[in-house]
Order: structure tokens, then sequence, then C-alpha cells
RNA sequence: ACCCGGGUGGUGGAACUGGUAGACACGCAGGACUUAAAAUCCUGUUCUCCGCAACGAGAGUGUGGGUUCAACUCCCAUCCCGGGUACCA
């Protein structure tokens, strides 16, 4: 796969321009493209357009950039980010970073590396699908239109892609590797104890003989087939779920974040709203923190980093479980015989016990931090609600602790042995069993051994009682009128804190509306408030919530949460500042010392403990992690960031929470509603999906007709029957998104026609990872982040030997559009009030100083209280702009009859390039847009130019403010328009596009031409012997590329290049021994030029692969340095002294000189100071 | 709001570890060559002041302060611009 042919230039073309026939001819320096030339011209001008075609013909004939898998030299990666093949084609912008990588492949090459520079196209995608959808057009079609535009424009610039590794993302021979990996994905888990994804053959196996922390083995192979899957898809690295898409009804079609525009469709402004489609998604959270540990080995640049962490948020903090209260009591619970319990009067519950006194309390935490190994293990068989039931631990119950007490039931089950086990203690617990069953409990009791034997079997038996106990109809099955927090499942709330040293300050809770507690505790007094606010949530789009300045609202459940360490019970409220997906969708607020909670606790007068003391100044809260702790029971007089560890350590203690790191990324979505894409290698048959047999890759896309939505939100190819229905079931019909091709592209490039493998491990393992990744910054996460956690998966799955893809990221800036502006002038015209900007029939246009002008006036006007439409048939603004037009330019102003015109200036974009800098090429304007404008009349300056307005936009065709590198290509040459776009400055910084300065850069190349071949004379260059100075500008030349090309600063390269010409030039040098050396060096910045400079001066073989010249530091060492001599920092003189001079002798010389003389007026000075090789300063 | 960048002539930018601020280029001005144009070459070009000139004086890298013999460079404060993220608990 080869570029587009460049135009076949003629064997033995001569290069430079052919004038005067009747000059001798010189054999050697003729042979082109292997055929001698027997003219040889008498004007040998630097004929660019003649050398770039041959070169670039001539590269191609000979395969000249073929890369081989040669394992035996060593191996250099660049590697661009591809392109998505757009119909608009390239623009300036493109280019930049592939010129650098092009550069710096070129300089490797130099050096001696097999160097892997390909490229590809990025060319699956929404675009080319949605034209389909305009046009009817095949994006299949329209893909590869656009590709060979976008393989022209490269090929004119001169990029050393090896195409025979070109890799297209929408080739099935591409994409059935694509599908393989997913399959890989799909039959994959993340191993939580080894960290790395392993088969999910491997877990299956484990079920089958150890079962998990939530099944046995047997029960596993009791489990059906579907409830089997069901449990592994839920480990699977590539899985499926259901998850909410944007379904637009109106356009039956499901779309993208980007394509909802303030809660309807971008296209159309239809409602847009969430529905649950199943899903797939890729478990990159899984990865989270290796991801996060890569980023220390990679070279990326300090903010790119910065991004990624920030979107894996990760977080450590607590998850802390409060219990519940129905609300708040009469008296504070620190009254003597006051309920200490959430349910401690247990009000409506069966049966009714009460909690006594706080030691016992206290006595019951402490337990539960003690448990045996037994009562830690059943623990984790009933938490959870994992029997359907809330169960509690070292419950106090009327004077008495239970192990373990479901309420809802009654029920309580006893642990007996170790220090149980004797006989007082049995008397003792017969006596408890009496009187807990005397008030209505049933008490069960099991033994440590019998429990460590198999926790399965006592669970069972719990199951099975407790599904025997009647509950007594005292109980209310509505959870609404449930004494709050006593509902089936709900006594208590989790939250998730960072800040767990805070604890005693919390003074409200605050949970996610669509947090499903939220209906189970709100009370029945609350229960309108928080309806209505639940309505109110609902009719605000996820972008209104987002986007909205910050408002508080919320409301409050009438429900209470109790502080476990103070008892104190703590308001729940709900707002929408509070999200569901994050944590456990519930916060407890401190707002002391969170601006949010403080600002939620000052709008609804809820009031603020201060745990910081001085630290809290009752205006702001104050984060802070350094205050030391008051007010905070156990935690007083620690610091904060100290006390965090305290804090959680006596939460896991008390057995009501736990450590927990938490992260903001979330699962990738993986599934597309959309044709063109990779199709799923998946069957679905009653609800379990069956992947396809490797074997039966790839699964081409089929054809279509049509492109629109299929039924119910599926993608469009749930329209073709007979692909969709199978006999195995029925076929997955979204598609893969486009960052699956690109999240392993750069392994394929490897080995791209590899039909065993995506690539063969040798390979792999010979070019490892991309040693230079060039790109621009808005794939910072997406495309990075997947494709980091792919090259991971791969590497776990043992595919290749590598787990970061990319070594070195070199973050291209982006070059921004220099839009320009003419200003036209509208007549207004008012159709019931509403204003229509009228186009005139001969359309002026006023020139940039006239339109700032009438800007001007006319906010002055609008100052000065002229400036309304009220109570006037005339408009004022009209008169204005008539009054300042008419004196500017009155003839040229369109007459209207009856009443004072009302004008409007409009600016409108026009096509950079008809501006020459600012000045407008009327006669190009003219011709615009098929003579739309050809009779407009124009207002010019004072010099009779039309100057337009400008301003710095992004480059979009729209915005007429784009420049085609083909046109500058066409211009000045491949080689200019390189080292131009390297000159504008730092390849990492952002820039608008300005053509003016390409001149020089042209310059440049002539004069560098001419220090080979004079118009007249022909070949100047000699053998002659280099002198000292011609050596030193060699040599310094070369030591200052390689520093400067090593370090990407190709601008300063350029302006080094340029210096050596100049200062060759002014040498009058045209020796071979310098200038054939600093032709290897320009190579990788002008390859056409160098090519034919080299062969010009009769060398055989490619400079491609020329030696790079070799720096020889003993042409640089000087013996003396005209040293500047400041007094008191400030150069005033200078003095040439001798490179190893020591102080002494330099402070004498110093202080003859005149200068300083002058300067020191008769005094000694106090201080000379003498830094050798840099300068001296004469302290007085 | 937070996190990253960045503020240097008329313009793009250079100065890499504190050591001659403004390299290189554009633009502009003047000059040479030319019938003319293009091309090319030469000179000047941070600002202000003095002057015939000077290897004169003063100011100068967003602003204010500091460290240092010496600061575009390091420290503190502050303003502005660009990018990213955004109720993440």
């Amino acid at each position: 796969m080869t570029g587009q042919a460049a135009n076949k230039v003629p064997h033995g073309i001569n290069v430079g321009t052919e004038t005067n026939k009747t000059q001798l001819s010189n054999k050697t320096q003729n042979q082109l493209t292997n055929k001698p030339v027997n003219q040889l011209t008498k004007k040998m001008e630097y004929n660019f357009k003649a050398i770039e075609q041959k070169w670039q013909q001539h590269w191609k004939d000979t395969d000249a950039y073929k890369v081989e898998n040669d394992f035996n030299k060593p191996k250099y990666y660049v590697l661009d980010m591809f392109p998505y093949p757009s119909g608009a084609g390239l623009h300036v912008g493109h280019p930049l970073g592939y010129i650098a990588s092009d550069i710096f492949s070129r300089y490797k090459r130099l050096k001696g590396f097999n160097v892997l520079h390909p490229m590809g196209f990025d060319s699956f995608g929404l675009p080319a699908e949605q034209y389909a959808l305009e046009t009817g057009q095949h994006p299949a079609e329209t893909t590869k239109k656009n590709i060979a535009t976008f393989k022209s424009q490269l090929d004119k610039i001169g990029f050393c892609y090896d195409w025979s590794r070109e890799v297209q993302t929408s080739d099935p021979n591409y994409y059935k590797w694509t599908q393989k990996i997913f399959l890989d994905l799909f039959n994959s888990y993340f191993c939580n104890t080894c960290k790395q994804a392993k088969p999910i053959s491997e877990l299956v196996k484990k079920y089958e003989t150890k079962g998990s922390s939530k099944f046995t083995a047997e029960e596993w192979n009791a489990y059906s087939k579907a409830e089997q899957e069901d449990i592994l898809m839920k480990r699977r690295l590539a899985f499926s779920s259901f998850g909410e898409v944007n379904w637009c009804e109106a356009l039956g079609t499901v779309l993208a974040n980007d394509e909802v525009v303030n809660g309807v469709s971008e296209r159309g402004g239809h409602p847009v709203v969430k529905k649950k489609m199943r899903q797939w998604y890729l478990r990159i959270t899984a990865y989270a923190d290796r991801l996060l540990e890569g980023l220390e080995r990679v070279d990326f640049s300090e903010s790119m980093k910065e991004m990624q962490r920030n979107w894996i948020g990760r977080s450590e903090g607590a998850e802390v479980e409060f219990s519940l209260t129905p609300g708040p009591s009469p008296t504070s619970w620190r009254g003597e015989e006051q309920p200490m319990k959430p349910g401690a009067s247990s009000a409506g519950l069966y049966p009714k016990y009460k909690v006594n006194d706080r030691v016992q309390f206290e006595n019951a935490r402490i337990n539960r931090g003690a448990s045996t190994a037994a009562e830690a293990l059943l623990w984790e068989q009933l938490r959870n609600n994992k029997l359907g039931y809330k169960f509690r631990r070292q419950h106090p119950v009327e004077g008495f602790i239970a192990d373990f007490a479901c309420l809802q039931k009654g029920l309580i089950v006893e642990v007996d042995g170790g220090y149980h086990n004797t006989t007082e203690q049995k008397k003792y617990d017969e006596f408890r069993t009496r009187e807990l069953e005397a008030i209505g409990f049933k008490v069960v009791r099991f033994s440590n051994e019998e429990i460590e034997a198999n926790v399965y079997t006592v669970r069972d038996k719990i199951k099975e009682i407790i599904k025997d106990i009647e509950v007594p109809q005292t109980v209310s099955a509505s959870p609404l009128s449930n004494p709050v927090g006593e509902g089936p499942g709900v006594r208590s709330l989790t939250v998730y804190t960072t800040r767990p040293d805070t604890i005693f300050g919390v003074d409200f809770m605050v949970v996610a509306p669509e947090h499903e507690i939220v209906q189970q505790i709100t009370t029945e007094a609350q229960k309108e408030e928080i309806e209505k606010y639940l309505t109110y949530v609902k009719s605000r789009s996820d972008r209104e919530r987002q986007s909205e300045v910050k408002q508080i609202t919320g409301a409050f459940t009438g429900a209470y949460a109790i502080n476990p360490f103070n008892g104190v019970e703590i308001p729940i409220w709900i707002s929408e500042y509070v999200l569901a997906g994050y944590g456990t969708g519930a916060i407890m607020a401190v707002p002391c010392g969170d601006e949010r909670d403080f600002k939620f606790a000052q709008h609804f007068n809820i009031p603020i403990t201060n745990i910081i003391g001085e630290h809290y100044n009752g205006k702001e809260a104050n984060p802070t992690k350094e205050a030391v702790l008051q007010n905070s029971g156990f935690l007083n007089g620690l610091l904060m960031k100290d006390a965090i560890g305290v804090a959680i350590d006596k939460i896991e203690e008390m057995g009501i929470g736990k450590r927990k790191v938490n992260y903001k990324m979330r699962d990738a979505g993986f599934s597309r509603q959309r044709y063109w894409g990779e199709p799923f290698p998946i069957i679905w048959k009653d609800g379990v999906a069956t992947p396809l047999d490797e074997s039966q890759l790839p699964l081409e896309l089929p054809h279509v007709e049509k492109y629109g939505a299929g039924p119910e939100g599926e993608g469009p190819l749930a329209n073709i029957e007979e692909w969709v229905n199978t006999p195995e079931g029925r076929r997955e019909t979204s598609t893969m998104p486009g960052y699956a091709g690109s999240s392993w592209y750069f392994l394929r490039y490897m080995d791209p026609h590899n039909s065993e493998a995506f690539v063969d491990r040798k390979v792999s393992d010979y070019w490892n990872s991309v040693d230079l990744y060039i790109g621009g910054t808005e794939h910072a996460v997406g495309h990075l982040l997947y494709s980091r956690m792919w090259t991971k998966v791969l590497y776990d799955l043992g595919y290749i030997g590598f787990d970061e893809p990319f070594k070195k990221l070199l973050n291209q800036g982006m070059i921004q559009g220099s839009s320009r502006f003419v200003y036209r002038v509208n007549a207004n015209s008012d159709i019931n009030d509403v204003i229509y900007p009228v186009v005139l029939e001969k359309p002026l246009f006023v020139s940039s100083y006239y339109y700032k002008d009438i800007q001007e006036k006319l906010d002055n006007r609008k100052f000065a209280g002229g400036y309304s439409y009220v109570n006037s048939d005339d408009f004022i603004v009209g008169d204005s702009y008539y009054d300042i037009l008419s004196k500017i330019h009155k003839e040229n102003l369109p007459q209207f009859n009856g009443g004072s015109p009302d004008f409007s200036i409009q600016k409108i974009h026009v096509d950079v390039n008809m501006v020459d800098g600012f000045e407008l090429d009327i006669k190009a304007f003219k011709n615009w847009k098929n003579g739309e404008y050809a009779n407009a009349e124009f207002l010019y300056e004072e010099d009779g130019k039309y100057i337009c307005g400008s301003e710095v936009e992004k480059m979009s065709k729209s915005k007429f403010n784009t420049v085609n590198p083909n046109d500058l290509v066409d211009k000045y040459g491949a080689d200019t328009f390189r080292m131009y776009e390297m000159f504008l400055g730092p390849v990492e910084q952002s820039k608008p596009w300005d053509t003016k300065g390409i001149e020089g850069v042209h310059r440049f190349l002539r004069k560098l031409w001419r220090l080979f071949f004079d118009e007249i004379k022909g070949k100047v260059w000699n053998e002659e012997k280099a002198i000292a100075a011609e050596l030193k500008v060699l040599h310094k030349t070369i030591k200052k590329i390689e520093d400067d090309t090593e370090r990407f600063s190709f601008n300063t390269a350029v302006s080094t290049f340029m210096i050596a010409v100049n200062e060759l030039a002014d040498l009058k040098c045209n020796k071979r021994k310098i200038l054939e050396p600093l032709v290897v060096l320009l190579t990788p910045y002008a390859p056409h030029i160098s090519s034919e400079l080299w062969k010009q001066m009769g060398n055989e073989g490619s400079v491609l692969d020329a030696p790079f010249p070799k720096l020889e530091e003993k042409y640089l060492v000087e013996s003396s340095k005209e040293y500047p001599i400041s007094i008191n920092g400030k150069v005033r003189s200078s003095i040439n002294i001798s490179l190893d001079a020591k102080q002494p002798e330099v402070e004498q010389l110093v202080l003859q000189n005149e200068v300083v003389q002058k300067w020191l007026e008769g005094n000694a000075p106090k201080k000379i100071i003498y830094v050798p090789n840099k300068m001296i300063n004469v302290v007085i």
C-alpha cells in the first residue's frame, strides 16, 4: 500500500533550470537517477519542484523507507497518533507533529538505528456514518476516498513512512484482531490477589473446586448455566451490563454526550432522556492502581500525567456505617435512662426490647472489635442482608449482648466456645436464652467448631430457621410508614469520607436524591417535601445539574443517623450536589471543614460544630489537615492528618466501617448503537453471551442500505434480519467504539501481515514499546488510558513483554487559525418589531478602520443616551450609522425611499488565502464564491487599501482560515515547508498560523544552495583544505544540531542551520570538507535538497543512511575569550583574556582597563569576581 | 474554584545548569545592483535621553518586594492569558 503516485519525473531530468545549453558539461555532477545528463546548465538555481518530485519518486521506486524486522540492529520506534481521515483533508496544523516525528526518525536512522516509523488511519468513526446518513454514500467508500487524499497530501511533504506497514482500523484484516483481543478481554478476569488479568477458565476451575466467599463449590456446580454466566459476567474484563444512554425518541437513536446540548439533541433540538440499555463495558477500573503506578515509569509531561491522575481520581478514605434513628428524641440520649440505640425502644418492631445503659453499649462495641474467628466467619455470611434480612452483631438487647441479632425477625444467634466454655458460662447462657425468649426472641446457638468446620451449613440452618419465624402483624410492611431506619434492610446509612478525622464535626448527612434509601427513610411528615424536591431534580438534566452556577438546594428526610462515637443524632438530607455514582452516594457533612457543607448548613440553618478551634472563623469552612482536633472525643489533641489513620483504625475495630479507596474513573462504555465500527463477535441466546470461535473471525460488517437506527434504540445492524438471526442465537447489534481499534494499533505496525497472531511475540519483543509518541493533548485521557489498559491486559495474558505502550510522549501544540474579516454594511428592515438585516443589492464593505471608528462612535452615543428604539418610529441607531457613514463616504450609501434607513455592520469571514497580511486582494474577493461579491463596493483606508479585521480562532473550513499545506509545498517546496513549520516555535506550543515568515526559510535554503552552485558558474564547491574558522563553524553546528534534535528543540535547530549557512557564506567557504557533513546534518530536516546535494557531490549510496557527522571537540577549543566586564553587574566593557588565566593576572588586566579605571575613580574595587569562560564582575 | 502551562522588541521566538537579554527570522527604514520589477547583497532596528560620534547615560523580560557580586532564570506576594477538570465527599 503506497501513497498516491507522484507525477512521474522523466529520467535524467536536470534539476537545475536549463537556460544556456552552450555551457560546458560536467558529467559527474549530473548523474541523476543513474542516467548521465550531458547538458550542464549555466544557471543552476534551486529548483525545488524538480528536486522534490524526483526524489520522492526515487524513494518510492527504491523502497527507501521499507523497514525490516532486523533483530540485530538497535531499534527505535517513532509513532504519530494516526489521523481520522476526515473529508476536509489536511490543514497546516496536522503535519506539525508528523514533521517532528519524521525529523526524529530520520535523525535516529542516521545514528544507525533500525527505525520503525509507520502511519495508518483510524478509519472507523461517526463522521463517515453521518455523511452516509445524509448522502447515502457508504462509509467504506468515503473513507477510502478520504484516505487517498490524506496520503497524497502526506506524500508531498516527503515523510519517511513505511507504507507497506499501513493499518486501517476499518479493514477486516485489521479488525479481525481487534475482535480477537475483545474476546481475550471477554475471556479474562482481574485477579484481585495477583493484581493482573487471568483467563476466566481459571476462575471457573476455582469456583468448581473451592467455591467463593459467596457460594460453595457444590452450589456453583448446582447453578444453571445462565446463573453461572451471570456470576462470571461480573468478573470479565469486557462485560455486559445495563447502563444509561442518551435516548432521543424523535431521532429514534442513541446520542453521544457531545450530541446532547442543554438536554436536547444538537441536531433538531429534540428532547433526550436517559434510557437503560444493555451495554458492553471494559473493566478499566480494575487497572486503576496499575495505570497510576505506570505513570511513574513513563516520560509524559507533568500536566499530562496530572490529567490522567485526575481522571482516575483515586482517593483514600473510609466507608462508615451510621445507624439510624426514627427521629430526635425529646431529650438527649445523654440522660441516664434515655434509650441509646436506634430502635432502642423498638417501636413497631417485634419483639420489643430495650438497651439499658451506655456502658453496655460500649461493651458491645469492644466485643465487636474482639470477635473470634468463628464469629468473623459467620458475620461474613450474615452481613449486608445476605440472607435477605439485616443482622447486627454484638447488639445490646435487654441487658445482654447478643452475638448476632436479626431484629426484624426477632432472631438471636449466639456463638459459643472459647472463653464461653465453662460450666458457669453455660448456666449463664441458659439464663440468657430464657430471658430473651421470654420477651419474644428466638435464640439459636452454634459452637465455634461447628462454624469453623462449615460456615455454609450453619448459614443454611439459620436461613431455614429465619424463614419459619412468623412475624406478628404489628410490624407494618410499608417502608414509609415504618419507623425510620427500621424498614427491611435500612437500619443504617453508609457514607464515604476521605476525612474520617472530622467525624465529630458531622452536623448532617447528605444523600443523593437517586439513592434508594431515600424512599425508605423519609418520614411521613417530610414525605411531601421530599417528593417535591425529587420532582425538581428529575426536571433537571445532567448538564444543568453540572453547568449551572452553584446553587444550594436540598430537602430534609426527617430521618436521623447516630454518630457512633458520641451518639449525637444527625439529620439526613438529600441534595443534588451529592452524586449517586460516586462513593456510596451519601456523605457525612462537616461544615466547618468543607466549603459545600458549610454553605449548605448556612442555607438551611443547621448548627455548625467547630472541631478545629481558631482555625475556623465562623465565616467560611477551612479544609485544613494541619489543625489540632478539639471537641472530638478520643481524637482530641491529635493533628488532623494523624487522626485520619487513628479514626479509621477505630472504625474498623468497631466493625462499623473500613478503609476504602475510591476512584472517580468509571468502567469504560464499549458499545455504540452505530454502524461504522467493529461488530462484536458475540451471539446472545437466552440472555447468555456466547463468543464466536476465533476461527470465525473476522466477523465482517454486513452491507446495509440504510444507516438509520434499529428498533428500540439498537444500532443499524439490528435492521438486517438475516445477519442478526443465526441458528445459534441473535447477534450483538451494537458496534465497538472508536478507541477499540486505536488502543492497540501500535502493535500491528510491528507485524502488519501476520495472519497467525496480531503480532508475533519475537517481533514485539524486538520493537517493544514506542520510544517516541507524538500527538495532541486532546487524547490525554481517552485514547492514552485505554491503550495503556489494553497493553497491560495483553502483557498479563503473555502476548507481549511490556506493559506500557509509550515510553515518551511529546505533545504537539495546536496550530490555530488566524481568521480575517470583512465588514459588510447591511440595511436593517423592521417587520413587526423584529429587525432583519437585509443585504444591499450593491453590498458595501468598510475597511477595518471605519469599522472600529463606527463602533466607537456608537458606543459613545450609547453612553450619551441616544441609543434607543423605544417610542420612536425612527431608528436612532440607524440614524447614527447613517450619519457616520454619510460623513465618511456619502455617495457610496444607498438611498432609501421614505424613512431613515437603519444599518448594521456584519463581520464576515473571508478566506485567509485572499488576504496578504491584512490587506484584502479585492480582485480575488470579487471572484470568490462564484462572484457573490462581484458588484461589491469598498470603503478603503486612506492609503487605498482594504484592511481586514483579524482574530485567532480554531482552524476550520467554515471560518475560511485553513491553509492547505499543498499550496505552500507547491509554492515553496516541501523542504521549506517542513523547516518553516518547525521554525514557528517550540513543537509543544500552540500558536496561530502565519504564512508570512516562510520566505525567510526559503531564502535560507536558496542561500545554502548557493554555497554549492553559482547561478553563472554552476558548481562552486571545491576540494580545498578547511581552515580552523570553517571547521569551528561546522563542529559548533554538529554539536548544536545534535543537542537540539535530541531535546526536540527543532525551532532552534533550524536557526542553527541558518547561522551556519550565514557564517559559511561570510567566510566564502565552498569546501566539500565542510559542506558534505553539513548536508548530512540537514537530511532529517530537509531530505530532498540534502539528497540532491549529496548526489550532486558525487556520493554513492543514499544520504539517508550516511553516517552522522562526528563531533570533534578539538575544533571548538579556544585559547582565549572576549570576556565581558561588568561593573556592579552592569556590562561596561570587554577584554580578551587567555582561557587558562588565573585570578591574580585577570585582576591585574581588568584594573588596567580604561573603562574600569573610569568607574573606579581612583578607588580600589571591593571585589573582582572572575568566572572562567563566563564573565568578570567588578564590585565597587 | 482547583490543577497544569505561560506572560521577553512592531511580530514569531532565543537565552538548556543564575553569568554580555533580545540569537535566528519576519516586518520596517535606508542603501547597492537594475531601464524597471523580481531576485540578491549591504546597513540599521528594545525604549528614552545627550550627542558629530562614542566600546555615552538611564530604563528594561506582566506588576510589587526579596535573596545574590550578578536574576527572564531562585524565593514571597499579586495581576493577566491559555489548557485541563469540575459539586468526587
